[in-house]
DNA sequence: GCCGTTTTCGGCCCGACTGTTTTCAGTCG
């Protein structure tokens, strides 16, 4: 089983026994815990309790005795017979009425016993019946909010790429400079974390005049409609189909705003944890010498820096908040100094019009070194699929002439003659190694057959890479985000062997990929994989590393753990 | 249910908002 499914066996039942109204709040409060770690681990816990058993489950962090049975039962059968118990006392879809807005496990629990409710088209009856604001507690207001949330998860299922939602928000963010209302605009939330999807932007100001500020941010032309609107906070719905809320905090109190309006909450839960053990409460108004109720003495504010400060944290990079070892690695001095788009100095795989690029390898050639590039390798597609043309046996001298005109016309960047070859069905590639070796660079890739069980997949995978002619596996998962899921594979294995056979591993920067994603990123780095940041550009305007520096950036690497931070021949070596 | 320079018991992050009340429960981030 992988941890992401063992993750949503503990999250249905805390959510399970919520609803029972579980006297216990902490027990609850254990599995979403669990659930949390276990969404952000990349090391699959099954292996874990392969190799060291029950005992090294309980080493994990928010594992213990009780837990750690519960993921060996897991990984020995599949199924989880407390689970199963639980699950006897509830109808199978109680659980979609809680995604509600607005409607928690206590709602869930009467909406179920007092009204027999069991999906959310009961739901939906039962409030227009008019039946449940007689109920006390129960307004017409709640009703009709009810009513609006299941409107809202019909149309607001997904969730937007950052790519789709960056852009916007720091044209919202310029808006309210150039009013000159405020003296801090800063996005904050998911987006400042450069989380790859993005629920609703966040943005953050001071100002002395916020009713102004609010107004400016009501009227802009990407707003839909206002949601609703005060001094210190107003939510408007964007035309693009996500909420953006603004709030307006004393600038004395800048710092700790960001830090607080930043998250991520399990970051912040764990921060002011740190916080409450040496005397210090940690709220979005700063950092107080005493407990919350009495209101303490303010010792820090104006900035995250200082917030971090008092509790004895050095400075911690929004992408690394998620409670993942950044605060302890804090408290040793031993954050990654994260890479930058600066830090990037070559695209190892790009498309020229030889198969599916709209460019020639010169406008290629030449857009990269406008971008700033050292080098480049061109690395068309040589595949069986539709693509009529690409590398084949036939046309490999015509494809190497190409690139060595290319080299002659375009001075001030090297370029390497690549290949992006396809790994067919059972792990052999396209090209025979007789033509492989006449290039310097080999790019492999999955482009069919995603739908292969996992060991079959992870078999293909590792017999690629043992080719030695290959030099970088790119779009590891072969997702496309929101469209395609991520082929079943067992990515431990992967990078172990890609150590092994010293090869390295691709983060594809095309924001419809950020393939490898964050928690692969930090697991490659641990096993000492090196990665590869690279655009995929398929035009001149192509050579674009921003999204793929942020998800680096959030797997925690650094300008070391990159390949193409290195100059040709630095770093790294090729078949040249 | 987890955890320990408060370690085997007794804690467990903090505050705002909403809708409903007249002092607060539920939900959310």
């Amino acid at each position: 089983m992988t941890n992401a499914e063992i993750a949503q066996v503990f999250a249905r039942i805390s959510d399970l026994l919520e609803i029972r109204g579980e006297e216990n709040p902490f027990r609850v409060r254990a599995y979403v815990r669990a659930t949390a770690f276990l969404e952000n681990t990349s090391h699959s816990v099954c292996k874990t309790y392969e190799e060291g058993g029950v005992r090294a489950l309980e080493e994990l962090p928010g594992i213990g005795k009780d837990l750690a049975g519960k993921i060996a039962e897991l990984c020995e059968t599949g199924k989880l017979t407390y689970l199963k118990e639980i699950e006897k006392k509830f109808p199978p879809g109680l659980l979609t009425i809680m995604e509600i807005e607005g409607i928690g496990p206590k709602k869930t629990k009467v909406l179920w016993q007092k009204f027999k409710v069991k999906s959310v088209v009961d739901l939906k009856k039962l409030a227009r019946s008019g039946k449940l604001q007689k109920l006390k507690g129960w307004g017409e207001k709640t009703v009709q909010n009810i009513l609006k949330g299941i409107d809202v998860q019909k149309q607001m299922a997904g969730r937007l790429s950052i790519s789709e939602v960056l852009p916007l928000a720091e044209e919202i963010v310029d808006a309210l400079k150039k009013t000159k209302l405020c003296e801090h605009v800063e996005i904050a939330g998911s987006l400042r974390r450069r989380k790859e999807t993005i629920g609703d932007i966040d943005i953050l100001a001071t100002s002395r005049k916020p009713e102004a500020v609010m107004e400016v941010f009501c009227s802009l032309p990407h707003v839909a409609r206002v949601t609703n609107t005060g001094n210190t906070k107003s939510t408007v719905f964007l035309k693009i189909g996500i909420d953006a809320d603004l709030r307006v905090v004393e600038p004395d109190v800048f710092g700790a705003a960001l830090q607080y309006f930043t998250g991520s909450k399990n970051h912040n839960v764990h921060v002011r944890k740190i916080g409450v053990r040496n005397g210090i409460t940690i709220s979005e108004y700063g950092v107080f010498e005493g407990s919350a109720l009495r209101k303490g003495t303010l010792i820090a504010a104006h900035t995250e820096e200082e917030v971090y400060k008092t509790v004895g944290l050095s400075y911690i990079e929004p992408e690394l908040r998620e409670d993942c070892g950044e605060v302890e690695a804090a408290q040793q001095k031993k954050l990654p100094i994260l890479i930058t788009e600066d830090d990037i100095k070559g695209d190892l795989h790009c498309h020229s019009d030889f198969s599916d690029g709209t460019a020639s390898m010169i406008e290629m050639a030449k857009a990269a070194k406008e971008a700033g590039l050292k080098y480049i390798a061109i690395t068309d597609h040589a595949s069986p699929m539709g693509m009529v043309k690409g590398i084949k046996e036939n046309n490999i001298a015509q494809y190497l002439k190409n690139i060595e005109e290319a080299r002659k016309k375009v001075a001030g960047i090297d370029i390497l003659a690549g290949a992006e070859v396809d790994i067919l069905a059972d792990g052999k590639l396209y090209l025979p190694d007789d033509v492989l070796k006449k290039l310097d660079w080999v790019v492999v890739s999955i482009h069919s057959h995603f739908k292969q069980s996992r060991s079959t997949m992870t078999k293909r995978i590792l017999r690629a890479l043992q080719n030695p002619h290959v030099n970088l596996f790119a779009h590891p998962t072969a997702r496309i985000l929101g469209r395609r899921p991520e082929i079943e594979c067992d990515m431990d294995a992967i990078l172990k062997e890609a150590k092994k056979q010293k090869k390295y591993l691709e983060l594809n920067a095309s924001p419809e990929r950020l393939d490898l994603s964050d928690v692969h990123c930090k697991r490659a780095k641990e096993l000492g994989v090196k990665i590869c940041i690279n655009s995929d550009a398929h035009s001149v305007q192509g050579f674009d590393y921003r999204y793929g520096v942020f998800q680096a950036r959030r797997g925690w690497l650094e300008k070391k753990d990159v390949v193409n931070t290195e100059g040709v021949g630095g770093g790294f070596k090729w078949h040249l």
